[in-house]
DNA sequence: CTTCATGTAATTTATTTTGTTACGTGAAAT
DNA sequence: ATTTCACGTAACAAAATAAATTACATGAAG
């Protein structure tokens, strides 16, 4: 079971918008995430739509943000690709005839809902500029000397 | 993303192996549960292996519970499935060197384990006894008058 | 009016999961 | 004994998913 990066992929890609005045292209984006441009286009899409960030056409154009760091979480993000299945486990059947079943799916339903709460307040719990805040310690603690950038240069 | 429905199946199959005395073969099983018999070996093997069924080739043979109900809980029966991934989001990248994704990472984890650690707890918390009682109260309530095994008699 | 860059649908490719076949081992029935 | 039954496992095939790519359209800057 292959578990869904998309979360993780998208928060790295504000955090480097962050880091930017200038637009970046898909195409730089992509390169930095080792995928293609239009998955990048893809997944940035639903950010799009929800006004996290904001995209331009032509000559200089690109994805820039548009949201205040302070006022998003990674919740809403989370919400904005999609709310994507939390849970790598679930219900063989969603509404069984047998008994046994309905059982099982009670029990595990009960578990699976309050983990699943659980990581969604926990997620709601951390703003993006938090995040930044969080990497910029972690520059200034590894010397301070090369930028966030740098880091997909090669 | 796919959820892993194989913890849901065992259950399921373990609750109804402990209303009859008489082992269940894995083609009865393949067939209540809609899949193939190779399948079903696959699955039981894990359970095997950590003692909490056995099984019997020849006339007669098939699959019985080799445990106390009472003594198992919905976490060892994950566990003896190999502890698949609980979550159904992760990293893009376990070890990245750049920062941004290390901030993102550490974040994530922090929320990932807490809801990990949650899941697990409440899955320790039910025994099959507890499930298999809830299945009785199920049986009652609906009039009584079925067997649990009439539900995949089609 | 050409170049750049996004938007999106359609297609292909790769990966993962699931199902199937085939053959081996051992136990019970005849 | 030998046939039948049922598990054990590896190898193979098929199906379902996810990802990447192609293709073409739109619109903005130079």
């Amino acid at each position: 079971m292959k578990r869904d990066s998309r979360l993780s992929g998208v928060l790295h890609i504000l955090l480097h918008l962050a880091e930017q005045r200038e637009p970046a292209t898909s195409e730089a984006l992509a390169r930095a995430m080792g995928t293609h441009p239009v998955v990048i286009r893809r997944v940035m899409a639903g950010l799009r739509n929800q006004g996290y960030v904001c995209s331009a056409k032509g000559h200089g154009g690109g994805w820039r943000l548009a949201c205040d760091l302070a006022a998003v979480t990674l919740r809403d993000i989370h919400v904005a690709l999609g709310s994507p299945a939390l849970l790598g486990i679930g219900h063989r059947t969603e509404s069984p005839g047998c008994l046994v079943e309905q059982a099982v799916n009670a029990a595990l339903d009960r578990a699976f809902e309050d983990a699943q709460a659980l990581l969604l307040a926990r997620l709601g719990d951390v703003t993006l500029a938090a995040l930044s805040a969080d990497c910029h310690a972690r520059l200034v603690a590894r010397g301070g000397a090369c930028s966030l950038e740098a880091s997909h240069a090669a």
